[in-house]
DNA sequence: TGACATGTATCTACTAGTTGGTAGACTGCT
DNA sequence: AGCAGTCTACCAACTAGTAGATACATGTCA
């Protein structure tokens, strides 16, 4: 399996990616990626053969690049609750900067019934992936006694990621960034062992 | 405004909201209504001039069905953790029976700047009405020493709301109904004051 | 009662524009 | 020579939406 991918295919994936995120899977077409990238529809085609192979290019790559990016957090901050952290501020500040402003895998989740078979798969690959990291951080916090969970980690882990998830939700909603933050924040406080 | 529909277009409005629960605003077409409804795609045309005009009389049924819901619950049930529970038990026979796998505002916030400007200030609506509705609840529980509130009933309301949608998100992307009860019934118990 | 009008609901047939995707030719680099 | 990358030109299918005819039910007036 081959992710390195030449200049220009990046800078369409790249394109792919934001759209994703503002539009979801049925929101963009080639024309806007051949707009946007100044490129003929064609030449996508020859990139990517189909819109479903693009956005699963797209996938892997994010996964991939979420995995590495929350390796690193594990291992370079030695707190469960900084790990946490990282991971909420990391979508706090790409929402606040507009750059990513939203999941592209929470979005394709609720679209899942109207997207390609291939693409769903790695969109419930992500799910499990951050569920699992997030359950291990929240476990070590738990073995540590520096949180106090109420239920399983795996419990926690999801409900976690739920309320990150519509924390976007909302903050897209509000047309304000800062409901990300307002939500996140006490979701860290209230986790902590008192 | 005139909200009584003819029973064919209640039948039409009706397929679209369902439609819109599982594909979203771009994810279906005339063509889907058409064929699920037995009738003509200009029939449809007959019934609502316009698709933006279709899902928004779609969604302005759906506010109104949600402010009478919640309504007679804070009515009704006397009290607020009953209330919650009333509002959270609502989505999860919902989304375990199938007839709404997802609250269609969630969905439409998602797809928020690729749908049509008089659809997206009705979704924002949803979004104020619900949060208003919750932070009254949550306020009202606090002041009867049942809720233990760790910010402002406004914070807590969105937060609130923003788990929910989260767990609509995950039980979808898990493909299992409990994963919505899984996630959303410790956040009634995190709420009481110990 | 009968004639005519009005309104609602439906249809077939059509439009212009967009969708994802293909064929084949041209360029320039190795 | 071969190949990666790009293009123009095209395609069939689909998109929301329109035009105009037909059916039928309900009036209202003479």
């Amino acid at each position: 399996m081959n992710t390195d991918l030449s200049p220009k295919a990046a800078e369409i994936a790249s394109c792919a990616r934001s759209l994703l995120a503002t539009a979801g899977y049925n929101g963009f077409s080639y024309a806007d990626i051949s707009e946007a990238v100044h490129i003929s529809k064609a030449s996508i085609h020859h990139h990517f053969p189909s819109k479903a192979e693009l956005v699963r290019t797209v996938l892997v790559r994010y996964r991939e690049e979420g995995r590495v990016g929350l390796a690193a957090v594990a291992e370079r901050i030695p707190a469960p609750l900084d790990q946490l952290q990282a991971y909420t501020g990391y979508w706090a500040a790409c929402i606040r900067d507009g750059s990513a402003p939203f999941c592209i895998c929470a979005m394709l989740a609720a679209e899942l019934s109207a997207i390609p078979a291939e693409v769903a798969d790695e969109v419930r690959g992500h799910f499990l992936d951050l569920t699992a990291w997030l359950a291990a951080v929240l476990e070590r916090g738990a073995a540590a006694g520096v949180f106090a969970l109420r239920t399983s980690p795996e419990t926690e882990a999801m409900a976690f990621a739920a309320t990150v998830h519509g924390a976007m939700l909302s903050a897209r909603a509000y047309g304000n960034p800062e409901v990300f933050t307002q939500i996140v924040q006490p979701l860290l406080d209230r986790l902590l062992a008192h």
